[in-house]
DNA sequence: GCAGAATACGAGCGATCGCTCGTGTTCACT
DNA sequence: AGTGAACACGAGCGATCGCTCGTATTCTGC
């Protein structure tokens, strides 16, 4: 069997200074990616921010992509912590209490990182290996809707495929053009309880 | 003064054949950003696409980012004549029926050419010169608010401005995303219908 | 028919990109 | 102290990019 060349990316960083080129490499990406953009975080940028040669960069990540993709990864973990345990929350919480959870989940989510948020939304191309962004909204959808089924008997007859994709994608339309777009829409508390207000009474309307 | 240098872009073309290569170009660029997508859009490939030189490219156009903004211009403005006759349509009728034709037309908008409308939401980095794709929804979000204002006598008591965010957004949204990442919800009339029916519902319920 | 303006051409410059590879350095283990 | 594996280095290759500029062609007005 033809062997790989070395030279491509070894799979593990087993000693304790690689796992940390590993981290400088992954973080300077994303600082990169926020603070010039995806178009001008090129390899040699990234390496001599991370204070890392390119070729120990090429050790670890297959090429340029790879590095965005663990970043994106990195993000999408923690907004998925904060979107599954907001579920487990609401999943004992009559409807109304339940969405009220989930659109304040949404919001705390969009606050984790707002700036490589909104670069990984805006500037990162969804094509060729880089697509997967969308992988995460699937999730949500199915959790939603596994929530809509086991308390089915507090909504009217609805379609549940139809239902969670309306619901799942206007909240995370809503949250997302408000935290990224118009900041000025949850500027205090007082707006961001009439911001959750509106969008609960959006989605019990509809549901019920 | 310091007069301007004579190779950059020329104001206006002015004779019948300058015409047609700005046309040619501008398709060409529409094209390339569908097949190739907007990384392989490079300014000699869009001249040889388009059965030009790159100088003569140049003559009309700054660079790339202008030919794109024309690419995007010139998508805008047809989907700017379908909201707006379906705005305007949409002025005398009652709520309900309002909220129907708007979705109806956001679905036919989204339509109009779909690979393009995808790339553009997608691939087109939203920095620097080429950020104003927004600049449409603020329009439509405008306008909506005014049809809100004059009906206001049908509605509950709502902050407009907020009302007209969360209605703008929640339909944009939804169609864009049954449009471009889910077709098979949109797969026949029926389909289409209920599609229409469930959309509908949420807008007059959170209005009402 | 002619002059000059408008238009079109395309080889190629300088910059940057992703990435390789030969070499030097540090670690783990004896 | 010695050895091989793991890790780090960075000059530089080949490709591509956006774009320029000297030249050739076509149109317009007289």
């Amino acid at each position: 069997m033809a062997r790989k060349p070395l030279t491509n990316p070894r799979k593990h960083a087993s000693q304790e200074r690689s796992r940390a080129t590993v981290d400088a490499l992954i973080e300077a990406t994303a600082r990169i990616l926020i603070l010039e953009g995806f178009d001008r975080a090129s390899t040699n940028r990234i390496a001599e921010r991370a204070g890392v040669s390119v070729g120990s960069l090429y050790q670890y990540f297959p090429g340029k992509d790879a590095l965005v993709a663990a970043v994106i990864d990195r993000h999408r973990q923690e907004l998925g912590e904060v979107a599954r345990s907001a579920l487990q929350k609401a999943s004992g919480q009559p409807i109304k209490q339940a969405v009220r959870t989930l659109v304040a989940a949404a919001i705390e989510a969009h606050r984790i990182d707002p700036r490589l948020h909104r670069v990984l939304a805006e500037q990162i191309p969804r094509t060729g290996r880089l697509e997967k962004v969308e992988t995460f909204s699937r999730e949500n959808y199915a959790l939603f809707r596994a929530y809509l089924e086991r308390h089915s008997d507090e909504l009217r007859a609805v379609d549940l495929e139809l239902a969670s994709f309306v619901c799942v994608t206007s909240i995370e339309a809503l949250t997302h053009s408000a935290v990224l777009h118009n900041p000025a829409m949850l500027s205090d508390d007082a707006a961001v309880k009439a911001f959750i207000d509106e969008t609960t009474r959006l989605i019990v309307g509809y549901l019920q």
